[in-house]
DNA sequence: GCAAAAGTGTTTTCTTTACACCCATGC
DNA sequence: GCATGGGTGTAAAGAAAACACTTTTGC
């Protein structure tokens, strides 16, 4: 039996999938608005892989849990500060990056309200979010800027750096198991929101749809009535907002 | 902005929480094999912790994944060679571990059937097969050899090494999320089965009973029937043999 | 005969799904 | 008025829970 001495060590990374929820306001004021998924993605200023995409990411230091190297590490790259975070696999193909053997804790980070200065306040390289999508295996972001093909649980895609594409994949597959058995969606959902609010998202992440009716009855343990509105002040019918019930004892 | 060879880098390991279920035989042949869950763990021979006990695992090559390392890990020191693996979190606290900065990749292997040879097998240290059972925020192995406390999730025990009993109680808490959402019941066992066979570690671990009617019902879809009964010879009533309902394309 | 497990059936309840319908308001 | 979303009601189908009952065979 040898000492722990004698290994050789990697690096090691923490890796951020982070997504939150968007809306855009429509032009007809009778219409909902229109929510996507978006995922924060970091335009890379130097090589490898120079000016193609990779996730939020960094090196795990001796003070610190790979827990906190992702909360540090998407502060300093993107400037969020208050993501849930949920931890994922570990990625360590010996060959994963070109600059030697660099192995990566991956997290999934939620955000209750995308904040579009965030992407700003970033340092040296430009994160942004960008719209999500996933039909018929192939993720599409930004509306085709990136595409990953899935292709027997394998992502791959020209566009995004080291492993990242199946890291990516990964994380959305996390969301919609979480979603649908762990009651993440309120993750990503500010303290008060509408039935559509939550519905939408809902529907987006699980990849299938619900009727209303159904949906409301389904999701009635779950939160809470207000008697607020919404504000929006000229909808056609403000509906009421709801906050998710207080976890029992 | 740094090299990444400018960090400094810890030693990486991989720990494995091995779960498999056993029987005992019944003195009185009317009654139900008694079956239970059991944990692999290992008596260390050698400081820090020494003759306490803790989890098989070692440190992670160059030349291979950490899912790699983990089977690696887990034949040297346990002789199993055909666990299914699951990776779970990353543990990383800075003073985890007396020797220096090391961190942990845990996974949750499970194994079809136990075979205690392997025990036998193993290098150096002396690895053995364990009682498990979860009781009122209390984990007992062994009948008390080994108690885990838990307290507001975190878990503490006198007898196991560094943070291994945080480990395992986080593996059952994977597990029995494992065992009620995705079926992984199937892969603590051999490929033919009775319902009992199925009912009752699926009962131990998500610890709650079921009525058998019942039971049987909610697992009709996911097993098939075969022609092959229990060849126990002198069982009072032999039952049929089940087997996983292979799964669909 | 009795105990213990294998296996079937029935009844009740709850959840899921589907769909019809009314309400309020911006266009 | 009508389209669009907010919200309620209702009925059918399916799943979960509770429980009674029959079968088989070792003791």
């Amino acid at each position: 039996m040898n000492s722990y001495k004698d290994y050789e060590r990697p690096s090691v990374a923490a890796d951020i999938v982070t997504f939150g929820i968007d809306s855009e306001k429509s032009e007809n004021k009778r219409e909902l608005d229109n929510k996507m998924l978006k995922i924060l993605l970091i335009k890379r200023g130097e090589e490898p892989y120079k000016s193609q995409f990779s996730l939020p990411g960094g090196f795990l230091r001796p003070t610190e849990t790979i827990e906190n190297a992702a909360i540090r590490e998407l502060n300093e790259e993107t400037g969020i500060s208050n993501a849930t975070l949920i931890p994922m696999k570990t990625y360590s193909a010996p060959n994963r990056d070109p600059r030697g053997w660099i192995i990566s804790c991956a997290f999934l980070a939620l955000i209750r309200t995308i904040d579009t200065h965030t992407a700003e306040i970033s340092d040296a390289e430009s994160s942004c979010w960008m719209t999500f999508e996933m039909k018929d295996s192939v993720i599409i972001i930004n509306n085709g800027e990136i595409t990953i093909k899935i292709n027997n649980g394998k992502a791959v895609s020209d566009e995004l750096a080291f492993d990242h594409a199946q890291i990516i994949y990964d994380a959305f597959l996390k969301l919609k198991d979480e979603v649908i058995n762990h009651d993440i969606i309120f993750e990503l959902l500010p303290e008060y929101f509408t039935i559509a609010d939550l519905q939408i998202p809902y529907e987006i992440i699980t990849e299938r749809k619900e009727a209303a009716a159904n949906f409301r009855r389904k999701m009635a343990k779950k939160i809470e009535e207000t008697d607020m509105f919404e504000n929006g002040g000229a909808m056609h019918r403000p509906s009421k907002l709801y906050k998710r019930r207080s976890v029992k004892v």
